[in-house]
RNA sequence: AGACACCAUUUUGG
DNA sequence: CCAAAATGGTGTCT
């Protein structure tokens, strides 16, 4: 009987200025490979980012090989332990850098179970960690993501950045489970507060009033781009509000949901609105195959969720208090991706 | 008559490793300086260093510059009443540390009454603190103190140790919890199978085999390059059986514990023969100072000692059926830092 | 619990 | 030559 084959993947993350505009790269040794962009960010994010992609791509058993000790060593040296047992503080007591990143990430790998990391060094002294570094910095200088089947011819990709620019990501390969609808071009993504924020579970003033906010919004944007298409996750509070906008102002609708029927631990009431939303969109996108069997496996989803639409949507709607923690990380995850595309509102209160 | 000039010296202390080889300076605004160096150090002894031979070095008025709260709060929050109060001992009933260097110092500030402290915050923020913390890294490079009457050109002074001044300075970046044995040069570190592989926790006919096969292909590596020291971390299976081995051949033996007493869940027999092994051991390493607190702990700090091991040493020896995969990472680490230089001995079966 | 310092490691850049 | 992004640890006091 043969071995398992495990999935190699040589991954690497780069950023012209740190921090900067960055980009990250995985390169199988079976021929896939994919890279992606980042208008904002720095070293130690596109490092993750690459690993991060690398895991999410690969269906298998897969060996995750990295020249960036911060990346090997949170999973060979178990940093992560640390981080849960300390309620996410570092060994100074600082918060940990690039949770947003981190906590997805890790869950993924823990779920699996079939992840493995090996550290290279990574001064062009391996052959693959180069062809990584190579489509890095050629996402980084185009910012531009692309992805193919088979390796890279590596002596046509240029070593440094300014020899890249310009270059139209051949063979750029579309996610499958991406709508007809052009959401990469014109998906603008709505996220922020979910009950109780917002004035609670119940329809109420402050929802409503954040209702009417989005439809102004929306409408000044389809004005000014004729083509845009509104895509939300439909979870309880903002993103169903943008979704009843979206309607109100007679956009397509793209619901993105984490995996399939996410609202069966819902209220009546909840659920029959949802299924009226779902009815309504002009497409449903189902990530995932299984529903979660945990709470903290949901969580996991709904972040990777988040992470899906953050790289496929072209700008962003959050609506935030500019408090609440959680959509702070949210804010960073999705200015990283996006940079000046997201857009804030802030829900209006009626305290005073 | 002039005023008195009050003298301003600015102190700073360094240390590559810490505990490990260091070095002090001061440099004073009016031009004179000077540095020193200790073999065995830490940070703080050397900051009280710098401080004292300072204020030893002026005859008049002084104000001591430090980064160092240390050696200022010392003077300027009193501890040094405290200690006397209770006979050297700090609030937690502790011996003072370094009396023997705060003892003279705080005399020789008390006698004088004419010397002041100020803290300024370390990092680049201040000049003259940079220019004393160049001289102190100088000195900790080179192990050799020097002096001058005019102010040093910050320029010719590297910021980091490797850069430093010609002299290999001898051991000044070795880890400091190397043994004095060579092991870089010549250490062969054994890893391999723990229990319940090998055939189980008691001795039994698989340990017996692996040992001989060990003490033949030690004999071996002892016939093509004598100088060679064994290496290991003396957990149950393997590594142990390779302690017997070194023995058994007669070569100097280095144990590396993770952190102390790593026995103590261990049975009775077990103890026994780990003690046996400690004290045949020509020197021992332990390269954590407290014990873990859990299993998860316990298995990062066995990680980190592979680490170390495979950063320190010349070569391993694996005992490994090539099956087992937490064996396969630690392959794949020790091939990534020794090449060619790692050995794979498969324990004979007597399952047919 | 807090504070300062001293390091160790790797990458990313200018 | 320099800095930034990040992690881990020890040395010490109150």
């Amino acid at each position: 009987m043969l071995d398992a084959v495990r999935i190699v993947a040589y991954t690497d993350g780069a950023c012209s200025g740190n921090p900067g505009p960055g980009g990250w790269a995985w390169a199988r040794t079976d021929g896939p490979w994919a890279s992606g962009a980042a208008a904002h960010t720095t070293n130690q994010r596109m490092e993750i980012s690459a690993a991060y992609e690398a895991v999410l791509a690969a269906s298998g058993p897969i060996e995750v090989v990295s020249d960036s000790t911060y990346v090997v060593n949170c999973f060979r040296d178990g940093w992560w332990e640390g981080w849960h047992k300390r309620g996410w503080t570092n060994s100074r007591k600082e918060p940990v850098a690039n949770r947003d990143l981190w906590e997805p990430f890790i869950d993924l790998v823990n779920e699996r179970g079939d992840v493995t990391f090996r550290w290279v060094k990574g001064h062009g002294t391996d052959p693959m960690n180069d062809v990584a570094d190579r489509l890095a910095v050629a996402a980084t200088a185009t910012q531009r993501g692309a992805s193919g089947s088979s390796l890279p011819d590596v002596s046509k990709l240029p070593t440094d950045p300014i020899g890249a620019a310009g270059a139209p990501a051949a063979g750029a390969r579309r996610d499958p489970r991406l709508p007809d609808l052009d959401i990469v071009e014109s998906g603008v993504a709505i996220f922020g507060h979910r009950p109780p924020d917002l004035g609670g579970y119940e329809p109420n003033p402050i929802s409503d009033a954040v209702r009417s906010q989005l439809i102004e919004v929306l409408e000044a944007r389809h004005q000014l781009e004729p083509g845009i298409v509104v895509v939300s996750g439909l979870r309880l509070g903002a993103e169903q509000l943008g979704a009843d906008a979206a309607l109100a102002v007679g956009l397509p609708l793209v619901a993105v949901l984490p995996y399939p029927d996410p609202d069966t631990r819902w209220s009546d009431g909840a659920r029959r609105h949802f299924r009226d939303l779902i009815d309504a969109a002009a497409q449903v996108v189902t990530l995932e195959r299984k529903p979660p069997t945990s709470p903290s496996t949901a969580g996991a989803a709904l972040a990777r969720r988040d992470a899906w639409l953050a790289r496929n949507v072209a700008s962003a709607i959050l609506v935030w208090d500019r408090v609440n923690p959680s959509l702070a990380g949210l804010a960073a995850s999705l200015e990283d991706h996006l940079g000046d595309d997201v857009w804030y509102l802030e829900p209006v209160s009626d305290r005073r």
